[in-house]
DNA sequence: CTATCATATCAAGATTTCTTGATATGTCAA
DNA sequence: TTGACATATCAAGAAATCTTGATATGATAG
């Protein structure tokens, strides 16, 4: 494999990956709840705990992975916790489904089979 | 619980299913892949497993997966199989994501605490 | 027919993710 | 201070997902 092919496929690698952990966070009926939630605005732990009907430290661990994968960000405030969503990664995910979205035909050719 | 609130969040539990599904299918780099693949129309799966390098059985795992979830088609041709993307699927990932980046601002307010 | 090829499916184990209950940490109120 | 509260983290088990190798199916070529 020459080393130009192998570094783009290196690097497109490591883009799927970080896509990849985009579209996880957000493959999970309770994490998405909680984004439709903080669609308006920021909110404290409490009050998501309130409107999804999760125990306390599933809700945090759906909060971590949310938070790992970038798509939330938090804001201490005394004891309590609040939570938003961060706009960039949603931009993200959604260019990286426009890229797919717009059609290349063409680009590459049966060479195998067929 | 209200019968119309049972009822809308049962919908709304079925839609998040429904989406989850969608964005799981996307949710690992092989299948990421092989939706790059297709985004420039329809190839066989002996082509696919040229691209991608993987064993015959994993692929057609991914393969069902996204099929599964409605993101690819099939089309059967004699002794070969060949996939295409449902454009449809892609819209309705792009149409979830918009619903949550449109911000509604203040559609809730806190109850419970803070 | 028979052999070969393309693909799917299955079974078993490996790995990852999720849930639960328990405990830790830090903050505020009394 | 002390106690109650909000949240995070951890450990262990449960469940889902992924990988691998083996076998099944159906189509074509010879």
């Amino acid at each position: 494999m020459p080393t130009l092919t192998r570094i783009q496929s290196a690097s497109a690698a490591a883009t799927r990956a970080r896509v990849a952990k985009l579209f996880h966070a957000l493959s999970d009926p309770t994490r998405l709840h909680l984004v439709e939630l903080l669609a308006d605005g920021e909110h404290c732990v409490c009050d998501l705990m309130a409107a999804v009907d999760a125990a306390q430290s599933r809700l945090s661990f759906h909060l971590k992975t949310l938070k790992d994968a970038g798509i939330v960000a938090d804001r201490k405030d005394g004891r309590w916790v609040h939570y938003r969503l961060r706009p960039e990664a949603l931009e993200e995910m959604a260019d990286a489904l426009h890229l797919v979205r717009e059609a290349r035909p063409g680009a590459w050719r049966s060479i195998t089979c067929c």
